[in-house]
RNA sequence: UGGGGUGUCGCCAAGCGGUAAGGCACCGGGUUUUGAUCCCGGCAUACGCAGGUUCGAAUCCUGCCACCCCAGCCA
């Protein structure tokens, strides 16, 4: 977490030693139309991690100015993910807030003939804006007179126009290099109800109007956001160099966070949402901060990831290697270790000399003894996972096969002895002698099985549905327009599993199944009675048959 | 096609004229009652390409090439 560098850390950095900032103020923008993903986790711990890093302050800003796509309950999902995080704003703030200084802002750039009411429909004015190649062409109501302007500025905003009737345009230059500045619209009409402001507004202003003028009304110094914005730079700067506003802060732009596997698309989540493709904008398979939570995720890992991806300008998509590094670089030594099998095969100690169970004592972390043992049971009806047996094993295979030995995970060493099988072949009950002497901790027996088991007792584990999350696309990198066919259909795999019945009585929430992954309880589905583990990561596996 | 950007190992990413950091991944080996962890070792004569300047270039210059963004009354 310490000493992070970049572009940025460094501009801000020089800035302040050469005094062309006192102090540092950022801020976070999302626009309350959906759900955090862990790419505005980039942008949070980039913004909230700067003012923290030179003592400054970050302003939560929601970009409120489209009442169409926003609504209250993004913004405080938006909240709780941000607390969650572990960041503190200092003040949260709205675009709205600003609606009346934004007004009169506007009335100044039409009193100072850079401003004009421009009534054409929307395809005029598209159809004027030229192409990449041809300039644009001027509106016939380009000159208006000021007064004229003025008095239909004041009629829009008093709701005498319909939708689309009229909008503000900055007078810029319709022959502009840069198509943002071919007379960008400033305000348009909107009849709907905001989440905030309800309807004493039936104008509202644009993006690139706005979010100037709020950053130098908040006195922001460093105005960060993704590469799609440099295009607007030059119109950020110009509402700011053109309207009676005192500061002036930079926008500097860097590279959003692209993972393998997934995407970051608002729409295209509140789409699976709304037909139910995913359980929710919290379904653990979304890379949403909410998500994330519910799968499993910490804020520690999500924060030490976002420090090992860098901020810089390069088009980026980050391996999602990385980001299960950080899970399972986090649990090791935090999560206290059990048993669970997903895919029961019955195992029979035929030479267990009691139909009692007996209790045996095993580490809830091998390398951290002061998380003190709980009580396994081992007896004559246990179960293995299916994947543990083969019946013509390959040559380096370290685990059960017909006449061969290995060790139960804190318990007694087992030798294959007997396979029942259906009427299909199928192994349905392995029958298998164990060694007294072998018992785990004070083994004497002198036997050198080649591998190790976990294992649950039939008599005693708990039934659990266990969530086996995957990648939610099977493709690395989602083509905007096949997204929908290029889900893994697998991304979801839901087990009945057996569980040691202390993973269940713990107080912890995440844990290591022994030589399976991380999981975690399920913070809403989860109870005693039945018990919900979701997968957040699977161990590294080396393993090659 | 005009404008704005970016090109360093499979993926991220340092480097800012003095002779290629680091992380992830991967590959060996050791320890191990988790094929995990941990430990040790390996992993770019090479920085999009081609020229040039220089004693010396990933870093400077010139010319190419590739990729990304922009023609919403979205943000």
């Amino acid at each position: 977490m310490e000493d992070l560098r970049d572009f940025i850390r460094d501009r801000v950095r020089r800035d302040l030693a050469d005094g062309v900032v006192e102090g540092v103020v950022t801020r976070f923008p999302p626009e309350p139309n959906g759900y955090l993903t862990i790419g505005h986790a980039k942008s949070i711990c980039l913004n909230f991690g700067i003012a923290e890093e030179f003592g400054g302050n970050t302003y939560l800003r929601f970009d409120d100015t489209n009442p169409l796509k926003e609504s209250q309950e993004f913004v405080d999902a938006i909240r709780r993910n941000i607390d969650w995080l572990g960041f503190d704003w200092g003040t949260v703030t709205f675009a709205s807030d600003y609606f009346d200084d934004l007004y009169r802002f506007a009335e100044e750039l039409i009193d100072n003939g850079l401003a004009y009411v421009d009534s054409q429909s929307a395809q005029d004015v598209a159809a004027t804006r030229g192409s990449f190649t041809e300039p644009g062409r001027e509106s016939p109501y380009r000159n208006r007179p000021i007064d004229e302007n003025r008095e239909l500025f004041r009629r829009m905003r008093a709701g005498e126009f319909a939708d689309g009737e009229h909008v503000l345009r900055a007078r810029i230059d319709m022959g502009a290099a840069n198509l943002v500045m071919r007379d960008p619209v400033l305000y348009r009409i909107r009849h709907a109800t905001h989440h905030r402001t309800g309807d004493d507004w039936c104008i509202y202003p644009m993006y690139d109007f706005t979010h100037c003028l709020c950053d130098a009304l908040e006195g922001v110094t460093h105005s960060l956001c993704t590469l799609e914005f440099e295009n607007n730079r030059e119109l950020y700067d110009w509402v700011l160099d053109n309207t009676g506003v005192e500061f002036h802060p930079p926008q500097i732009e860097f590279s959003r966070l692209n993972l393998e596997y997934t995407v970051m698309s608002t729409r295209f989540f509140r789409m699976l949402v709304e037909r139910g493709g995913v359980a929710g904008w919290d379904d653990p398979r979304l890379p949403t901060l909410s998500g994330l939570r519910r799968r499993g995720y910490t804020p520690e890992m999500i924060r030490d990831f976002c420090s090992r991806i860098g901020v810089t300008k390069q088009e980026n998509r980050v391996e999602m290697e990385l980001l299960e590094f950080c899970a399972r670089n986090a649990l090791e030594d935090a999560a206290p270790r059990g048993m669970a099998v997903l895919d029961p095969l019955p195992v029979t100690i035929t030479n267990y000399p009691s139909d009692e169970d007996e209790v045996l004592e095993a580490p809830w972390h091998q390398k951290r003894p002061e998380l003190g043992t709980r009580r396994i049971t081992f007896g004559r009806s246990l179960a293995i996972e299916r994947d543990d047996f083969m019946e013509s094993p390959p040559r380096r295979y370290r685990r059960l096969s017909p006449g061969e030995m290995v060790r139960l995970r804190h318990g007694f060493i087992i030798r294959c002895d007997e396979v029942i099988r259906d009427v299909d072949g199928e192994a349905v009950e392995l029958r298998c002698a164990y060694f007294p002497e072998s018992k785990s901790g004070s083994d004497t027996s002198g036997l050198r099985p080649k591998g190790v088991v976990h294992w649950v007792s039939r008599s005693s584990g708990v039934s659990a549905d266990v969530r086996l999350y995957d990648r939610l696309f099977s493709v690395a990198a989602p083509s905007p327009d096949e997204m929908e066919s290029q889900l893994n259909p697998e991304s979801l795999v839901a087990r009945k599993a057996l569980v040691e019945p202390a993973l269940v009585e713990a107080e912890a929430s995440r844990f290591q199944f022994e030589r399976l992954g991380y999981f975690y309880k399920d913070p809403v589905e989860h109870s005693a009675a039945t018990p919900v583990f979701n997968r957040i990561v699977t161990l590294r596996d080396s393993y090659r048959p």
